[in-house]
DNA sequence: ATAAATTACTTTCTAACAGCAAGTAAAACA
DNA sequence: TGTTTTACTTGCTGTTAGAAAGTAATTTAT
């Protein structure tokens, strides 16, 4: 059995293995990315999304998450149903590995999945990664802190 | 069900949750570590390290990651009996993800795993992420090429 | 030449998890 | 005050992970 701390059983000392530990999985990665690029943050926004998740499934993951610290939970002052989910800091420095996903997609998956789209703008991101990268992320922060007057913690 | 020229059913049209269709899993990202930064190319070599994966496991992803085109499946001419298994371009093309996730490790993940080893190397690594990237690729490629000599395709 | 060891798997079994559908409870809205 | 919305939980079924054991071909040792 897993201490209460540390919900995750690593496989090894490997730095990359230990991501995967928590990251491998078919839906860790979509939620985050849902958050960070798609300005998803409540339970009915995930719900609404294409890829269409199970909803234990989603309560599942977001429980995880906000265990091991890579996203909060916080509610709205005015409204005592709706919960907000949103990424921490140590979520946000995962910008890097979505960005590097979606170029791979875009120069390795079109011909196994040819609905992928956004040909143009992925040919941008390619060609300025970390330009675009720091725009996620100050993009993200900003919209936060924004919100985030309004918005106090739950946990 | 699906046709044999594509073993995915991928969730949608988004070029991220396309590459999770495939690579969101708890293996294949650590079998392409593996081979990428470990030198691992025989169904032994991957049984031997620290991960552990079982053999009915590897035996399936391996397939998928060769139906895909991830990886090739190759013999020695002076030896019927081991197999070595080689990343593609399209395979090499994920280093710049799983040079992120490492770094991301370094950075996110010691308090939850401090068995974490290689602080120095991760350090220099993040500082010089494109660099060590190319490296590890040409690296690669220079290997696989010395080996092509006396390698032939078995699929 | 024969026996032992090695490599690359396959098969079987069990427990866990994904995904679907339905249900629930509290809050918000009309 | 009744209906709708949000955020879940529960129950069911089929698939997968992981452990262990088995197999078959090849290679090495004697």
């Amino acid at each position: 059995m897993q201490n209460s701390t540390n919900p995750i059983d690593f496989r090894c000392s490997c730095a990359i293995t230990s991501s995967l530990d928590i990251l491998g999985d078919r839906w860790i990665l979509v939620i985050i990315k849902q958050m960070l690029i798609e300005s998803v943050e409540t339970f009915k926004d995930f719900l609404e999304r294409p890829e269409a998740i199970a909803t234990n499934v989603l309560a599942k993951r977001l429980k995880l998450l906000e265990d091991i610290g890579l996203i909060t939970k916080s509610r709205r002052p005015d409204n005592n149903k709706t919960n907000y989910y949103h990424l921490t800091k140590e979520g946000l420095e995962l910008a890097p590995v979505i960005v590097d996903l979606a170029i791979w997609s875009h120069r390795n998956l079109r011909s196994l999945n040819p609905t992928i789209g956004d040909y143009e703008e992925l040919e941008y991101i390619a060609k300025n990664k970390d330009t675009y990268c720091k725009k996620l992320i100050e993009g993200y922060k900003d919209r936060l802190e924004r919100k985030s007057l309004y918005t106090i913690r739950m946990t």
